[in-house]
DNA sequence: GAGTGGTCTAGACCACCCG
DNA sequence: GGGTGGTCTAGACCACTCG
C-alpha cells in the first residue's frame, strides 16, 4: 500500500510524512477523519513506530494532524497550514501571488547605527551599517517604504557594487551565501498615520493610515543581520499570521 | 553530572530539556558555546541518545538551541523565544505585564451569523451565534473595542448565564471544558482609522489610527470556536510577533 | 580520519481512553 | 480489556564538516 518507491536518498520519514500530506490534500483521508494507528500506519510503510512518528510530528507542526492519547491521530478540520505565516521577504510573498514586484533603491550609504538600531543589531555603538532605504510598488502601486539596516562589518563587500546594479530582491540569498542563512524574525507591528514627508514620498494623502513594522531578521546560529522599518499602506496591506497557544 | 534525580513521573526528556533551559539562563552555558556532543550527552545524563535529542529538539523549536550537521549543537545567540508571540488573550496577556485589564461588556445577544462570520466559523449561512461586544481597558485606559461571534450551538449555555455576572476573562476556559481546548489563531491585521462610530465609543478622536485585528480562534482539532473584530488604539496598542523561515 | 548530527530499527513498558 | 499514543532503549549505519 501507500507506495514509498526508493526514491533515491530521501529519509523515509520523508517520503511518509509526503504520502501523508498528499492524501490529505486529494482527500483519500478526510477531515476529522483517524489516521491508521501508529503501529499499522508502520506495517503497512515497513518501517517502524519511530520513523511514523517523526513523520507524523512534522505534519502536526504543521497544523494537518493532531494527536489525542489513548484514541488515536486525526486529521484537523480546516487546515490551518503554518506554510502561510513563514517569513517572507516582499520578493517572495508577491511571486506567490502573482504580483509583479518592483523596488526603487532611494538611498544606499554607509553610516553610524543610531543607538536604537546598534542595539537591535547587537552592535557597538559606533559601528557601521548599510543603510538601504527603497520604494516598493506591487502591480505598478506604491505599497511600502523600506528601510533596511546592516551590520557592515558581515557584509562589507556589499558596497562594492554599483547602486543601479544593487539588487535587493536577492538581499537575503547574499546573506546566506556569506554564511549567515535567514532564519526567524521579530516584528512589532504598529498602526500609524502618514506625516507630510511620508505622503510626499508614498504619494498619499497626509494623515493616511500606514502599517508601521519594526523588524528584527536573524540568521540560524541567532546574529542579527537586518534590521527594518517598514511603512505599508494601509488601505493597500494586510498582514497575516498563526499564533499557537 | 547534572542532576536528572528521579522527579517521579516525569518524562527523561522533559528532564534534560529543563536542565539544560536552566543552564542556559543561568549562563552555565554561555551563547554561541557548543553542547556537548549527543554521544556524550547521553553517558552524562544516562539515557539514550534518542532521549537526548528529544530533548534538544524541544529547544531548537523555542529558538534556545541550533544543530550544524557534522558540527555539533550551539546555544544561539540572543534568545528569541518562541514563547514571546503564543497565542494569548487580553488578559493573560495584561498579567503578564503587570498592566490591570478591566472589560466592560456593552452588547451580550444571539443572532444570525452573517455570511463573513458563518464562513469564518465554518457554520451554516443561518445558523446562530452568541455576539459579545466588550470594551477593555488596560490600567483604566481605554485600547480596544472587541467584537466576539461564538458558535450558538457549540456553547449554548453559555447564555443561561446573567449578563453582569458573565465573565469575559474565562471564556477559553469555558471552551476548554466543553472539551474545545483553544490551539491556534489565525488574524490578519491592518491598519485603519477611527469613524466616528468608533471614536465616540473608544473616546478618541474619529481619523486616529486604529489596529484593527479580524482574528479566527481554533481549538485543538480544528473546530473555529471564536471569530473577532478588534479595534486597537493605535498609540496604545502594539503587536510582536515571531516568524520562522 | 575523527567527530558530529541525521536516520532508522525492533523491540519494550507505560498511561490514557473507551465501551 | 483492548487499542491507542507517550516514552525509552541500545544499538546501527550514513552524511556532513573540518583539519
Amino acid at each position: 500500500m501507500s507506495d514509498i518507491s526508493n526514491t533515491e536518498g530521501i529519509p523515509l520519514y520523508v517520503k511518509i510524512r509526503e504520502s501523508l500530506r498528499q492524501q490529505i490534500a486529494s482527500g483519500e483521508l478526510e477531515r476529522g477523519q483517524k489516521l491508521p494507528s501508529e503501529d499499522e500506519l508502520a506495517t503497512q510503510f515497513g518501517v517502524s513506530r519511530m520513523t511514523v512518528r517523526q513523520g507524523t510530528s512534522d505534519l502536526i507542526d504543521d497544523g494537518l494532524l493532531y494527536r489525542r492519547h489513548g484514541v488515536g491521530t486525526f486529521v484537523t478540520l480546516p487546515h490551518i497550514e503554518r506554510d502561510h505565516s513563514r517569513l517572507t521577504n516582499f520578493f517572495e510573498n508577491s511571486d506567490k501571488h502573482g504580483i509583479h514586484a518592483k523596488a526603487t533603491i532611494l538611498e544606499f550609504e554607509v553610516i553610524h547605527a543610531t543607538p536604537m538600531i546598534a542595539q537591535a543589531l547587537l552592535l557597538e555603538s559606533d559601528e557601521f551599517v548599510i543603510h538601504i532605504k527603497s520604494l516598493r510598488q506591487a502591480d505598478e502601486v506604491m505599497v511600502t517604504l523600506h528601510d533596511a539596516y546592516i551590520p557592515h562589518r558581515l557584509f562589507s563587500e556589499m558596497i562594492q557594487e554599483e547602486l543601479h546594479d544593487f539588487d535587493v530582491q536577492h538581499l537575503w540569498s547574499k546573506f546566506e551565501k556569506n554564511g549567515y542563512p535567514v532564519k526567524r524574525a521579530v516584528q512589532k507591528i504598529e498602526a500609524r498615520l502618514a506625516d507630510q514627508e511620508l505622503a510626499k514620498v508614498m504619494q498619499i494623502q497626509a494623515g493616511a493610515p500606514i502599517l508601521f513594522k519594526e523588524r528584527t531578521v536573524y540568521a540560524e546560529d541567532g546574529t542579527p543581520v537586518e534590521f527594518t522599518y517598514c511603512y505599508n499602506r494601509g488601505d493597500m496591506y494586510s498582514l497575516t499570521v498563526i499564533l499557537n497557544r
